[in-house]
DNA sequence: GCTTTAATAGAATGATCGTTCTACCTAGAG
DNA sequence: CTCTAGGTAGAACGATCATTCTATTAAAGC
């Protein structure tokens, strides 16, 4: 890939999680890119396209932050037995230590494009909301449906909590709260 | 009040909560509403004004749902030995099944105008934050600041979830999480 | 009846939006 | 050297934004 097609996604991302899809104009993207205008209307057909291009790279690396969590680490033997949801929850915790706490980028962009169902960026976001199910649900098999979805809302509530209180205070209770919810089940 | 006024503000609240503040033009709140552009400017100074006012009314309604709720009820015996914080849990529940599933206005608020923190929206969100931390510190004192924080957790957990999942389903696992989490102390 | 107040429709302003166009430049491949 | 592909700056487009102005109307208080 282009290396200014990366240094558009990357300031892309930045700034839409800084500002929100709507407030922050391409003038300023291209500016803060430091590219041309129509390097972006090379690489991307619209604002749209840039926009779900940005959810895919961020959807991409955090789940793969998620699968590097449940990957058993010979290394690390005592947390081995550590129970998988609680261990989802640190994985989560360490993708809102290192950012800045705006929520979920995906929510924001359904709650900003979410006026038709039928938006192409609101069903990546719903899709990618399932996938996120899907891979929690296949984590631990053992776990109901009902066991997904509270975890999912327990790290809903972290990434939102984040917001008012910082990352890692939201971080702190959310661990607590899953151990507490889903310690190991032997 | 107005009646006009009125009319603008839950206008507004609907418009903003279902396409966001940036993405909702003052044209299109003026033609919903059925007031002239001038009638607007003459109870507001600005769009950010307008949208204040929207929140402080939306905190008003939403801490008077919360008061009632932990209120004791006498024809509800059964009820009375609940949890405090199942009581809260219950409320929020009840304050997100009546309505469009499109998380926190307050956070929404925040994640756009928040590019710098000095901002009047951004101030008067974190002051809503604050009001409702104090106020379930204040509705149990027998909890710790860290269950207070988790409460907090698990309400924003929900409106998250209730954003792909549904109010229902969001407020049901709420309740189960806060049951399990706080059950009465007695 | 007269005055004041609030509301009206609609145009105007200047700024910014996403998008497109033009014309020029540069670097590497054949 | 020449060709090509990709990048450049900057202007232009029409649309929409928040805000203001104008001129008119309807109702209420004295």
């Amino acid at each position: 890939m282009s290396s200014k097609k990366e240094d558009l996604l990357r300031t892309s991302e930045a700034l839409f999680y800084q500002n929100g899809f709507h407030a922050i104009g391409l003038k300023k993207i291209v500016g803060e890119s430091n590219i041309a205008m129509m390097t972006l209307y090379n690489h991307f057909a619209s604002k749209d396209e840039l926009i779900m291009e940005v959810l895919n790279r961020r959807e991409r690396q955090y789940m793969e932050q998620l699968n590097f969590a449940i990957a058993a680490d010979p290394s690390e033997r005592k947390k081995i037995s550590e129970s998988i949801y609680v261990r989802l929850a640190r994985a989560h915790a360490d993708w809102m230590n290192g950012r800045a706490a705006r929520g979920c980028l995906f929510l924001r962009a359904k709650e900003e494009y979410g006026e038709d169902a039928s938006h192409p960026i609101v069903q990546l976001v719903d899709g990618h909301k399932e996938r996120l199910k899907a891979f929690i649900q296949s984590a631990d098999s053992e776990r109901t449906t009902s066991e997904v979805l509270q975890l999912c809302l327990l790290l809903e509530g972290a990434t939102a909590l984040a917001e008012s209180e910082g990352p890692e205070i939201a971080a702190r209770e959310l661990i607590a709260i899953t151990e507490r919810l889903f310690a190991d089940l032997q």
